[in-house]
Parts: structure tokens; sequence; C-alpha cells
RNA sequence: GGGCGAUUAGCUCAGCGGUAGAGCAUCCCCUUGACAUGGGGAAGGUCACAGGUUCGAUCCCUGUAUCGCCCA
């Protein structure tokens, strides 16, 4: 005997064991050699993650794709892993160090460091992984595959190489978003611009060869600045070419306040006359525009001056390029004071000398956007620096094609204009990150200054070795000296230090993993793969250089579908963030609901293009519905449905039996569509629908008289149906509530002819042609007429406890047929004493239409004949106005003319109908009152 | 500044050129022999606003307002 209800807690773990030991979600089964393939990569959780809403959102939707396709016979490929995070990792470890008070990562040098991090990864990291399958996630975990595993590290060494040859990675000098606290570069995406409320400070810059006088405008030019600190790097101060007031000053030059720095007055666009004073200082290491507009005007503006060092404190006393042309004095020394001071320290200082001098007339409040770091928070300075570079810009060209031409779609379609727009205005992707934790970047420097690149340091020397032969620098014989002693060789050239961008190696995922660059079976069966699902917020990160790196080095790309689903936000609609800790944990939701719960609200609510706001109480309701299954189940077992292994959909005899086969059909039909759309939350309601609304309360109701009555063959029918029934729903369910469904499928089986197979290898139902018109009209009947019997009854205030008579007026045949052979079934589930036929309603009747028969309920003495009058007369006018409505639209020629037949029939059928409906409550009012 | 999306029942959200839907909450009735994590019934909406297209608009178009997100 079954349990009163589904126990989650006790049930999900021996689940997922029974599809590990049965190796179910295994790629290249044997028995599936000849069935064709379905692949999809995970986005590969970082290792330090823990399962958040996003993940299980992300994951249950892969998983349903998953099942459903294993379900219908395909191999199915869920490649599952982890990302190594390159900050996220690096600073979780360094935080460890520090909490733990032990030596932090430059004390205990790079190699210690690296080795604290796998010993990390190997204890504590990838913990999402369990928690992936606590959700149910059915990937292939077997192939589980890790950023920075030997292979996919082979993959990225040569990628990194080709593109290098192929010159579409190079090294480059350009300003960087510099993170001072973190001393990397990273790149255009992990930079967040955050509004800011700040100032606008005026500076008066005195003009070449005048004598300063605050007073007189003819002295000075005013300059308006948000960033003060960078005022000793000006190397120029920029008006509108066509600016009234200030233009003629272009050509002339101004002395730079605080050091005396003689710098020019240029006329360039980007000094807009509105803003500010309409001249701005132009600081060319610091700020991206300033950078363009000294390259516009390399006749007069000197090389960008960089007065910052990485943790962005002023450099000014060793810094040859700062003290180029100043004179020594007074001033110079006063401002090189501020050498080492931190640049929020040195913008208070500098912005206090100005005042002190009275070249600082005017401070504004000014609200502006300024760049953070997405990981560290703090203010990101464009900084000078070698860093390398993807020429993302080629790159693009084949990934818009072959989304402009339909090879791969995105779904929801709006998604695309997205992904067009980024990758038409793409810069040059900075790659290098000066961190540790990450993947070496393969390049060596020589002595004298070479560059190898190669993918192992073997092949750098000898490539080194040539090129110094080349060069003269060394012979032959000396070359092949080197060559030769691993102890000269090992000192021979030195590493690049940096590693890669983390999304470097993500971008390869899709065929990294399945085993290139070696000739791997899988990435001939998997390539490429079904689809991609995904948050939209890293369609730029993730889905696009996915699509570059696939089309460049597969040439072919790495999916067919990208499926763009929603972020599950918190209840204000802000992305949830640990570091706003407004996280729901999907595992407290799991714990106190169960994964099919959680897995089916998630479904349920994942309707295209819209976020998900989630709410506990979905999350119930749905634990409810799987307790309404389960219950439904114990049902059927109370009542000896056990499955029948001769037992054939297509030959059943009672009309109850067709119907509901019918009706599961067409569920069956309509949740496959719905799958197969990616129309995830109508592919659930439908399910849900079907099961409780059409199964539970009709079939099951329905069928109880015939259960529970005498044995018979129709009992017999009934019972397999039921069990058909059920088994057809489990499978139908199991792409969503994987756990519940296969145990059904256990329990179910643990009777009757054994099972095949688990559930999850069982095949999806196809009961195509099974739908039944004629048991739909006359079980449909019957639901209309117990229905209207309980509105009714329910109005009319009769105690649920009263059996009252039912009588059916002037019934046609067919009518009267069906209403004596389901004569049991209505009276209890519309709990009538009887039902009997007569040619008029009986005095003091209720009275109303079930499909154009009257039905009367002779309520002698329980009826409030004024109510009652009520009633018909509300239905009468509900009905009249029905009529106005569509006879103004028959009355309509263009309508008549313009509109479909069909409308134009269904609108004559509805007056037909209403027409009726008044007549006979007509009368019904008639008899009542008379 | 550019782009995208939203505005539908008290709340959270579906839907859609042809009679406005669900879950939760609310109200009434029911412990009936699968399930009170249940059963039955009811109430609740000028589909943000203004124009336009159309025989017909909640749906398509334009504009406005408010909100959210992304990019600069």
């Amino acid at each position: 005997m079954m349990d009163k209800s589904f126990d989650p807690a006790a049930v999900e773990g021996r689940i997922a064991q029974a599809w590990e030991d049965a190796q179910a979600f295994r790629a290249g089964r044997p028995d599936r050699a000849g069935a064709p393939p379905y692949s999809i990569v995970i986005p590969p959780p970082n290792v330090t993650g823990s399962l958040h809403m996003g993940h299980a959102l992300n994951n249950t939707l892969q998983d349903i794709l998953c099942r459903f396709e294993r379900m219908r016979g395909k191999d199915v490929l869920w490649q599952p892993g982890t990302d190594h995070a390159g900050i996220a990792t690096q600073m979780v470890v360094e935080r460890q160090l520090m909490d733990r008070k032990e030596p932090g990562r430059r004390e205990m040098g790079r190699e210690a460091f690296l080795e604290r991090v796998w010993a990390w990864k190997a204890e504590s990291g990838g913990a999402i992984v369990n928690q992936l399958k606590r959700l149910g996630a059915s990937c292939d975990w077997s192939r589980e595959r890790f950023t920075m595993d030997e292979g996919l590290s082979k993959a990225v060494a040569k990628v990194f190489v080709q593109l290098h040859r192929e010159g579409l990675i190079y090294k480059d000098k350009r300003l960087v978003n510099w993170d001072p606290k973190l001393l990397t570069a990273i790149s255009d995406l992990e930079v967040q611009q955050v509004e800011v409320k700040g100032h606008l400070w005026h500076f008066n810059y005195p003009l070449e060869g005048v004598v300063y006088d605050a007073e007189n405008p003819d002295t000075f030019i005013t300059v308006a600045t948000t960033r003060p600190e960078t005022m000793l790097g000006d190397t120029a101060v920029a008006v509108h070419p066509e600016n009234e007031k200030l233009g003629f000053l272009i050509g002339r030059h101004v002395i730079l306040p605080l050091i005396g720095r003689r710098i020019p007055i240029v006329g360039d666009d980007y000094a807009d006359p509105e803003k500010g004073t309409g001249a701005v200082k132009i600081t060319p290491a610091h700020d991206f525009n300033d950078f363009e507009v000294g390259r516009r005007h390399l006749d007069r503006v000197v090389e960008p001056i960089n007065i910052l060092d990485a943790e962005a404190r002023l450099l000014l006393k060793e810094n040859p390029s700062f003290l180029a042309h100043l004179a020594e004095g007074a001033d110079l020394d006063e401002a090189l004071a501020l050498d080492g001071v931190d640049r929020f320290v040195a913008r208070k200082r500098i912005v206090e000398m100005m005042e002190a001098r009275g070249l600082c007339p005017k401070i504004e409040p000014y609200t502006h956007t300024v760049p953070h770091g997405d990981r560290s928070g703090v203010v990101i300075e464009p900084w000078l620096t070698d860093q390398w570079y993807v020429d993302a810009k080629t790159l693009a060209q084949p990934a818009l094609a072959a989304v402009r031409n339909g090879e791969t779609s995105f779904i929801p379609k709006n998604w695309e204009k997205t992904y067009f727009e980024w990758l038409e205005n793409i810069q040059p992707w900075c790659i290098s990150r000066q961190l540790w934790w990450g993947h070496q970047i393969p390049a060596w420097y020589s002595a004298w200054g070479g560059v190898y690149v190669a993918e192992t340091e073997e092949e750098a020397i000898a490539a080194a070795l040539a090129d110094a032969v080349t060069r003269e620098i060394y012979d032959d014989v000396e070359a092949g000296r080197i060559a030769d002693n691993p102890e000269l060789s090992a000192n021979f050239l030195t590493r690049d230090e940096d590693v890669l961008d983390t999304w470097f190696s993500s971008a390869l995922w899709p065929f990294s993993t399945l085993g290139w660059p070696e000739d791997a079976a899988e990435v001939k069966r998997f390539y490429p793969t079904s689809v991609l699902v995904t948050g939209f917020d890293i369609i730029f990160f993730w889905v696009a250089r996915m699509m570059m790196m696939g089309l460049h080095f597969m040439k072919e790309i790495p999916f067919k579908d990208v499926y763009i689903h929603a972020l599950v936000r918190d209840e204000k609609g802000a992305k949830m963030s640990k570091s706003k800790g407004n996280v729901i944990d999907p595992l407290n939701l799991i714990d106190q609901y169960g994964a099919d719960a959680l897995r089916f609200t998630l479904a349920a609510m994942a309707a295209q293009g819209r976020d998900i706001k989630l709410a506990t109480s979905r999350v119930e309701g749905y634990r409810n519905f799987a307790t309404k299954l389960w219950n439904a189940a114990r049902f059927a077992e109370m009542n000896g449905c056990l499955r029948s292994a001769c037992f054939d959909p297509h030959g059943v005899e009672q009309t109850l039996n067709s119907w509901i086969i019918g009706e599961t059909a067409r569920a069956v039909s309509d949740v496959t569509g719905a799958i197969e759309a990616y129309r995830f939350n109508d592919s659930a309601n439908i399910a849900y629908r079907f099961v409780w609304n059409i199964f539970c309360d009709w079939y099951l109701e329905l069928a109880k008289p015939v259960l529970q009555g005498a044995d018979s063959p129709a009992k017999d029918e009934t019972r397999a149906t039921t069990a058909f029934v059920i088994d057809q729903i489990t499978k139908l369910l199991h792409p969503f509530m994987p756990f519940l469904t296969e145990e059904l499928w256990a329990i179910k089986g643990a009777e009757g002819e054994p099972r095949a197979s688990l559930l999850a290898l069982a095949s999806w139902p196809d009961l195509a042609g099974l739908e039944d018109a004629d048991a739909e009209a006359e079980i449909g009947w019957i639901v209309d007429l117990v229905s209207e019997v309980r509105s009714v009854r329910s109005e009319m205030n009769v105690p649920a406890s009263a059996q009252i008579p039912l009588v059916l007026v002037e019934p046609p045949a067919i009518v009267e047929a069906r209403a004596r052979g389901w004569d049991e079934t209505i009276r209890r589930l519309a709990r009538l004493s009887d039902i009997s036929f007569a040619s008029v309603a009986p005095r003091n009747s209720a009275q109303l239409i079930v499909r154009g028969v009257v039905v009367a309920l002779p309520l002698e003495g329980v009826i409030d004949i004024s109510a009652e009058t009520a009633r018909l007369n509300k239905e009468i006018a509900r009905e009249e106005g029905e009529v106005k409505k569509v006879d103004a639209k028959l009355g309509n020629a263009d309508f008549v003319r313009r509109a479909p037949e069909e409308i134009v029939e269904e609108n004559r059928e509805r007056k037909q109908e209403s027409l009726a409906r008044i007549e006979k409550m007509r009368s019904a009012l008639e008899r009542l009152n008379g």
C-alpha cells in the first residue's frame, strides 16, 4: 500500500542512485548506437559557485529537453563541467589565506599559491555539481570536464597559437580597464557603469604669455572636470572648433598650474560647448576619450603622460615622462609631495592647492557614470599597458553571418538584435589578465626581446634558437649547445606571466569538452550541439564568443538553436546577487517541497521573453500537484488497476475509456509540440491541466462506480485503462518531475509485466489517432450536466448532504439513453436521489439548460421562488446581451462579407443557441410563476 | 542619448486579430470510502492612456505616461 503522500526527501537520493547505477544518462549507450544524436553543453558553473535560482532554472530547462529527447530515443549527450573562474577563484583562496592568517599570495609565490588553489578545488570546489544532481540534472556525469583540465588546456594553447599565427591575436599598448584593487586588466564587459553623484570642478588654466588675473577672463581658460587628480597628466586643453566664445583660443597654449607644463589648446569635436565650461582638459593616459583626442592631435599634443601606478596612486618622482620638461622649483616640489598618494586623496589635495591659488572658481554637484570593476567593485582606471588582444572584429563576421542566414537561431528571436548590435560594434577583446589562476599565456620572451608563441616551451625554445641564429646572435654551434643542455635551455626564455581571460577557455567549451583538438569520435557525433540554453546576461560574454571560436576552428556553428531564458529576479525585479544579499536558495526549496515541485514551478513560469519573479506559493501549489498525482496512483492501486500486457488502447469498448485515452492523446500531442517549440510554460500547464482537471477530476470520478462495482468486463477494461493512462502520465511528466515519476514507474512496475527499463530510458508516448469525438460528445455532456447541477445547488443553498431528484424534460433519445446509462455516476457526482423523465418540468423546479436540454430540479420546500426568478432573469439578461452583440456583428454587411466564413457561421450558431436558451428560460419562468 | 521589454483579477503572471485565463489570496458549502498538500461553488478585469489600421483591436501601428533592464 502506498503512503498517503509523496516524500521527496526519502525518495530523491534513491532514485538518483538508480539512474547512476543504470548509467542512464551516459551518451553513446550501445543500445542507441544507431539513434540520432542530441547534445547540449551545460553553461559551466563557476567552480566556486553554489546553486542559485538562475542555475536551477537554466538546468531545469536543459534537463527537460534532454529527458524528453532521451525518451524520444535519441542518443543524448548533456555535457557537464565547471569553469575555473579565474578572478573569482583566486579571490576565494586569497580570502581563505587571509582568514587563516597565512602568508599572502605574493609572499608564498606563484607555484605554491597555485598548489593551494588546486588543493582548494579538490577539497571544496565543484560543490555545485552535487547540487545539480539534487535538482535531477541528467548530465553524463562520467564526462565531466573542467576548463583547466589537461585536454581543455591543450585546446586553449592550440587556439591561442593558431590565432596568433593568423594575426588574430596580438600584443598591443593601449588603454585598458585597469582594476587597481585586483591589479589586473579586465575586458569592457567586466566593467559596470555606475551612476554616481559627484562634482564638476572648474579650474582656471592661465594662458601662456599673460599675467593671470582671476578677474580678467582674457588671462585664462576655465576647464571643467570630474577628475582633478589626473590634471598632472594633462597634455592639452580641448575646445570645440566652432565654439563661438572660446574657439579663438585654439592654437594658443596654457601653463598647467601646479607644475608649469606648457600645453596646447586644440580644437576637437569632443569638447561639447554645452557641457561644463565648453573646455575640457585632456589626459590621454587616463581617459579613453582623451586618448583618442590626443591621437587626433599628434602634431601638437605630446605622448600620454601616465601619472598613476598600478594601485592608482600618483606616480611622480620616479616618472621620467612626467618629469620631462618641468622646471624645478617650489611649485614642483609641492606637487611632488603628492607622490605615492592615493587617487582620491590626491583629488582632495589638488583641489585644495588650486583653491589656494585662486584657480578654482566653482564646484558644482554633478551626476555622472563611473566605471566599476564587476568583481572588485572599485573604480576602474583607464591605464596604459601592454596587453594581449583578440581581433574580435574579424572573428565576428562569420558569427554575424551564421545568425543572419539562420544557421543558428535565437529563441525568442528578439535577442538576435542584441547579438547583432554588439557584434557589429565589437572592440578588440583584451584577453590577458594579471592573475595567477588560469591558463598562462603561451608566449615566451628572450633576452634580446624576441617573442615566441608556441604550444609548449620546447617549441618556443626551438623557435627562439632558430631566430637567434637568423639574427646572428648565436651561431649554429652555440644554439645547438643550448638546445642540448637542459639547464641552459630551461632558463633561456621567460614565459609571459599573465593568464587568459576565463571566457577565452569558455569560448571553446562546445568542442574542447568533446575532445578537440584530438580526433575524438564525440566531436564528430555531437558537434554542432543541438541547442544552447542560457540567460541573456551572457550573450556577449559567452554565446557570441562561442560562435566566433566555433566557426573559426570547427568551420561550423556550435549550436543550431540558442534558447535564451529569463533571469530569475528577486521580488523587486533586481538581479539576484551575493553582494546584494537578495538570493533565494533553491536548495532550501528542494528541501522543503522537493526537487520536482521546484522544477515544475520554474518550467511553468518560464514564458518566453519575460523575467521570473518567483513566489513561494507557486512552488507550494506544484508540490500539491505532485501529491495529487501520487494519490491518483494510490487510488489506482487500491482499486486493483494493474497494468495489463495485452492492453490495446485502440481496442477499448467503454466510452469513458475511449474518452480518457483520446484526452491523453491530445495532451501528449500538445505537450510534445510545446516542448519542441521551447514553450516550457505551455507544456507544463497542459500537463498540469490534463492530470488534475481531466484525469483526476473527471475520469477517476466517473470511473468510480465501475471500479467499485461488481466485477465485469467493463471493470477490467477500466482498471487496465487507468493503469495505462497513469503510465502515460508518468512519461509525460517525467521531463518535468523526474523523481516522482520514476518512483511511480517503479511502484507500478512492481506487479504485472516487469519494466523493460527505468522511466528515464522508456519511450515517449505516441498516441496519434486515438482522439475520439463521439466519446467527447457523450462524456462532455455528463461533465456539463454535473457541473451545472452543482452550480445551481450551490446557488440555491441546497445542503451538500441533501439528495434531490432530477427530471430531464423531453430529452432526445440519445440524451435519455446517456442519462440511463450513466445513472449511477450522475447521481453520485451531482448528489441526486433519482433521475427521471417528463414532458414538462414539475412545479417549483429550478430549471437549467444543458446542451439544449431542459433539466429540472424539483425543489419543493427548498427553492426560493423569488431567488430562482431572479436567477433566471439574470441569465436571460446576460444571454440577451450576447444576442445583441452578435446581432450587431451580423447586421454589419462588411463583417458578413469580409470575415472568414467560419467566424460568421460561428456567430450565427451562437445566436441560435442563445435564442434557444432564452426561449427555454422564459418558459421556465412561466412554469415557476404560473 | 541609443536599444529592449513591461503595464491584463487583490498579488504573481499566462494569453491572443473573432465570447478575457491560471496559480495564490478572498467568500460560501463539504472531513463522501485516493488526496483537507483535498472536493464543490462563487465573486473579482474600460486588458495603462490617446489616436490610427481593420468588418472586428487586450492583441497590429503611432504617440504619451510610468516602471525595469542593457548599451554608450
